[in-house]
DNA sequence: TTCTCTACTGTGAACGCTCACAGATCGCCC
DNA sequence: GGGCGATCTGTGAGCGTTCACAGTAGAGAA
């Protein structure tokens, strides 16, 4: 029962570099150059090396590499609501997918995370501050996040998806222009010759629920319409709560002629509430989301929403946390968003 | 600039082993025992080393462990589908979501990584294969994947999600039972009074395409219903496959009464079509769809549909990794679904 | 007493890699 | 011809753990 021999059955001992080294007829410090990058090798060795790498089936021990340099070429994908909150949420599906892509271009891996509870956060504390990745990438719509904090105090490089609501300066961050968006959504909407809008918010202790707030208010005000505050209601993001909310708004302003709702999921909301209630959408009352998430495809009617510029969203997180890790100071992106005109408004 | 100085900005370096020994006045042996469960340890220094410990703040070092003792403590979830099919399909969610809680009760990371080409598959199985993971989650609809095969043949530890359409023997998976399942919701069609019910299947190089299709026909002729193969249509799981094989179905036979759709997403596509050909649901047409998912309670009228034990599979999943890693033989598990009724049928 | 067994502890040697350093070889310029 | 720099190569040390082993002490049996 050997494990070293080559028996077939069960794993053998993976080769190491000096099987290489040996098989190239060369020294581990030679084969380590070649698979560093190939500086300050000669041709002839490079090519003996690559030989013998493909003939052993030779693949890099990560843990002893890690072991001696420090950085574990990996980064943890870091969740701190909720789990539900996320997997309901389409979009989280999309930034996860865009950052694997992002990371395994780099040849990083991407370790999963969730902290719903304090225990859980506290395990995942430990484990994240005691080297075990390179950095963070933290999703959480919530900000203040205790963990980001503890985080960032013991030094390790990460980055927020999302404004943080409190801007601490060495905090990094990648996030959508909220406020443009919910500018030109309210302003999509007034050009359409509505003129009784309402909003349905994120929650307030979120950037998405005060910026798309204040984008809506800012537009109103720049067209020259009163600030009602009776058409303003909150929810959570959820469709649940959405559907609530549009109850109340329309118990409070019955002769309201449009919606703007601070996400999409919620917008689903909105519109069975509005079916129940016997309003037509468009032509009684406009609904407008934000995300653009598969959610907006398929509501019926088709939701006229803000696409949130997914792809590069992903694409820059990633791109600010390695330069973090490569040693620069943790910046802060804004990246613009998009109208999407379907058949709701 | 020294990096194991004590300077407030940056990482310090972190405490090891031997810190924490000279600070509890043993030796390295003994916290080492303590870290791996405290036999053979005396209840002081038991005690002087979780002080240490705490006042330390250390935290074992995976790379150091896993060197020597050749495993890594961490599982890969592994998606082998283009990318966007997954994570459109609510399941991939919550099957996501309930693996990483099971795997963090053990305190094992989970890795996520997506092969959709070819080049990636290769990188994957090459980082898979070389011991960085203790075992794999694979999640592919299709089976008889390519990277399956090359997994188990370099002996990796691997559960399928899902029956593998053909059965070899050393493939562990876990399923829920998609025949059954299909048997009780046509019961449920015929309960109801329905007598031409259509099918849309998955594909049908897939188990659930497959098998949920051979319940349909059994559960029709246990009835004494002739089959009638006109009423069959092939669906991809997506929503507008589902619209498609909807329309299709409309035009083959009219007179249909029910449709018994193979997946939740498909059937949003079936009621979207129905509703466009002015069919009532349920009043003229029963939808029934399949695997409970978010779409079943977002579509309106609500899915009646099939749950599939999420949370029991990933349970499975993990527990059946963990024997195998462990040295168990792999074993295949079925798990009972359950019929959830709504509005639509 | 002496031997054995159990409970506990410390120590050297790995694990597979990278890094720093010491050579070696070559071409080139003064 | 000597010195210098650039290119290339090999070697020892060490990263932070666990493991095997050797040892100690004390209790109980022969």
């Amino acid at each position: 029962m050997s494990r070293t021999g080559n028996s077939t059955p069960g794993r053998r001992r993976p080769p190491t570099i000096h099987d290489v080294a040996r098989e190239a007829g060369v020294s581990r410090g030679t084969v380590s150059r070649v698979l560093n990058g190939g500086h300050y090798v000669s041709p002839a060795a490079q090519e003996a090396v690559n030989a013998a790498i493909r003939k052993t089936g030779y693949v890099v021990n990560r843990h002893a590499r890690s072991l001696i340099t420090g950085r574990s070429d990996s980064v943890a994908f870091l969740l701190t609501e909720p789990q539900e909150r996320f997997f309901e949420d389409p979009n989280f599906s999309v930034l996860l997918r865009g950052c694997t892509q992002a990371l395994a271009a780099h040849d990083i891996t991407l370790l999963l995370m969730s902290a719903s509870d304090e225990p859980e956060r506290r395990r995942i504390t430990r484990f994240l501050t005691g080297g075990h990745v390179d950095g963070v990438l933290l999703v959480s719509s919530h900000s203040g996040d205790p963990l980001a904090t503890r985080l960032r105090k013991a030094g390790v490089p990460l980055v927020a998806c999302g404004k943080p609501l409190v801007q601490s300066p060495g905090m990094a961050y990648v996030a959508a222009d909220d406020r443009a968006g919910a500018r030109d959504m309210v302003r999509h909407l007034l050009n359409s010759g509505r003129r009784r809008i309402a909003t349905v918010t994120g929650p307030l202790d979120t950037p998405g629920g005060v910026d798309r707030l204040a984008g809506y208010r800012e537009e109103l005000a720049a067209a020259g319409l009163a600030a009602d505050e009776e058409l303003v209601v909150s929810g959570d993001y959820s469709r649940a709560s959405g559907e609530r909310a549009a109850a109340e708004l329309l118990a409070r302003a019955p002769d309201l002629d449009a919606v703007f709702v601070a996400s999409d999921l919620m917008a689903q909301g909105v519109l069975a509430a509005l079916r129940r209630a016997g309003r037509r959408v468009p032509q009684d009352v406009a609904v407008a989301g934000f995300d653009d998430s598969p959610a907006a495809l398929a509501a019926s009617p088709g939701l006229t929403t803000i696409r949130q510029p997914w792809e590069r969203i992903t694409a820059e997180m990633v791109r600010v946390l390695l330069a973090q890790i490569g040693g620069e100071q943790p910046s802060g992106v804004i990246l613009p968003t998009e109208l999407v005109i379907r058949e709701s408004a």
